[in-house]
RNA sequence: GGCGCUAUGGUGCAACGGUUAGCACGCGGCCCUUUCAAGGCCGAAAUACGGGUUCGAUUCCCGUUAGCGCUACCA
């Protein structure tokens, strides 16, 4: 028999959500904070709310402001938009010290004079244990941490000392030694945690900046913000901040913990498991629509077998009973998958501002046919699509598709230039082809077998050599089609042009 | 250590008491193709373990194990 939660989470949440991404400039965006971005994203697209942009750089000493431009970059490359914002918490340091006052006028909130982390059991370094086993008497006996600050029950004459000897003051939240904190999440469910497991935690620290519970509760609060949506990590935290809210006098929004992404270990993702910024992924060459539907699957499922789902229908479909609760291991493997997908099926059109941008960076887009040929370019980017697996393998081909200044591989001459019979034969082919009246795929395939026929060779000795002769390579699409694409004087004289290169072997 | 969360093939998901446990990636094979891809077909591969509850558990409960998270004057 479980009690209903008797806190305010369960009014009816407003008309429209509002929800934010609240990132920390200490590094680029990686792969975990654009997919929580991604779902806030997805949520508010899907419930027609808005969306806000919240740099969370209340950390002077690991807070780098050169980095949010990188963070913005990569929201941006995702197609991440926002609605309000950026916003600056280190622009609001004024509002949270007024908060912290407020919480220690009103008694929720303490004056504590400790040495930083002077009494969690004595030595609460960073990821270490912070606690300590009983001596003595029985053997294995633990002792309980000690939660509670001292300073949480100093007398107002012993504050008064602390404060005339000059010891810095830290705000720290009185938290209850009774009873139980509650909260509803959209992901987890109903949650539970007894209060004396929760710590008498820091709100301000003796440097007059606000901690991470502080500013992100009285941010959302001030914000409007009506869904949480943020890394499983968090969890953990959140009855705190419930508390903060209460202590604030505010309700609490619908809280959504999303899992957490992990590397081919299984440990959380970190820079051990190499690229994790969005960045470096857009510089690889995925397209931004294909990470998106991959990302958004990491964690989250419509509920089907669909996996192949366009931006529009991932914002159809999206819900946060649909999130897992399951850490997800990151499969670049998948990734990619999904990247030739998208660089297959929609209209070729969606794909050529990519392809552009590419041969631009690679410097082979200027003067090239491919761009004063817009029909031909689409066309030949069609023809080549199948056969990539990210937007740089575009470059690949560029040269011989686009350009007319591409070499004879040397591996494709060795394999399928060795018949010595092959100069006489491709001039005939050639001079042939010059004298097609139509020239589409039919007239080619009919000229070229016709030949074959004619000298007794078969096909496929004059179709692999003709291919390595028009574009230079052994690995390429189908003969025929690629003719078609280049059109007959491009073909002609790629043919002649190879004649003698042909004849040197 | 404490507290919490999680547990379906190698990976991501589906099945939300009744299915021969489904899909996809990856892997292997075949077909198509005188190149290479793409595509099609086939295959190997999973309910962590142990107890319950139930006519019936992948599904609900408990325990074990494992992984992860939190336990900072980081966020």
């Amino acid at each position: 028999m479980v009690s209903i939660p008797k806190n305010n989470t369960l009014m009816a949440p407003p008309e429209k959500p509002r929800v934010r991404f609240a990132p920390s400039p200490t590094g680029y965006l990686h792969v975990g904070g654009a997919r929580t971005a991604l779902f806030n994203w997805l949520f508010a697209r899907r419930e027609g709310g808005t969306l806000l942009l919240r740099i969370e750089d209340t950390d002077v000493e690991r807070n780098r402001p050169e980095l949010v431009e990188g963070i913005l970059e990569g929201l941006k490359w995702l197609g991440i938009d926002w609605d309000e914002g950026p916003l600056f918490q280190s622009q609001r340091l004024e509002m949270y010290r007024a908060a912290a006052e407020r919480l220690l006028a009103s008694g929720a909130g303490f004056a504590c004079y400790c040495k930083p982390a002077a009494y969690a059991g004595g030595d609460a370094a960073p990821g270490g244990a912070a606690d300590y086993e009983g001596e003595g008497d029985d053997e294995g006996a633990k002792v309980k941490k000690n939660i509670a600050c001292p300073c949480r029950d100093l007398t107002e004459p012993e504050r008064a000392a602390k404060q005339r000897e000059g010891i810095p003051r830290a705000i720290r939240f009185r938290a209850p030694r009774t009873g139980a904190t509650t909260f509803e999440d959209a992901v987890f469910g109903p949650r539970e945690v007894q209060n004396v497991e929760i710590e008498d935690f820091v709100l301000l620290r003796s440097n007059g900046l606000p901690t991470y519970q502080l500013s992100v509760v009285v941010d959302d609060i001030d914000m409007r913000i009506t869904h949480v949506i943020r890394g499983a990590d968090h969890l953990s935290n959140t009855p705190k901040q419930v508390l903060l809210y209460q202590a604030l006098g505010a309700a609490t929004p619908v809280f959504a913990h999303v899992p957490l992404i992990l590397g081919p270990d299984r440990t959380r993702l970190s820079k051990r498991h190499g690229a994790t910024s969005v960045g470096s992924y857009a510089e690889e060459g995925f397209l931004p629509e294909a990470f998106r539907n991959f990302l958004a699957l990491l964690g989250w499922s419509p509920g089907g077998d669909s996996e192949f789902l366009r931006t529009s229908e991932l914002v159809a479909r999206f819900s946060l009973a649909g999130v897992s609760r399951t850490n997800a291991v990151f499969d670049r493997a998948k990734l990619e998958w999904f990247n030739t997908q998208y660089l297959q099926k929609p209209p070729v059109e969606e794909l050529l501002p990519y392809v552009e941008a590419e041969l631009r960076r690679a410097g082979l887009w200027e003067g090239s046919q491919a761009s004063r040929e817009g029909a031909w370019f689409a066309r030949a980017v069609d023809l080549i699509r199948p056969r990539t697996r990210l937007l740089t393998d575009f470059t690949g081909w560029a040269r011989a598709f686009f350009t007319e200044d591409f070499d004879f591989e040397a591996e494709a001459r060795a394999k399928f230039w060795k018949d010595e019979r092959l100069p006489a034969m491709l001039e005939k082919l050639a001079v042939a082809l010059d004298a097609l009246p139509d020239w589409n795929h039919d007239s080619c395939d009919a000229t070229l077998r016709g030949l074959a026929a004619a000298e007794g060779v078969k096909a496929g000795l004059l179709i692999n050599a003709t291919r390595v002769a028009i574009v230079g390579r052994a690995v390429a699409p189908p003969l025929f089609e690629t003719m078609v694409v280049l059109g007959k004087d491009r073909v002609v004289s790629r043919l002649r042009r190879a004649l003698p290169v042909l004849s040197s072997r």
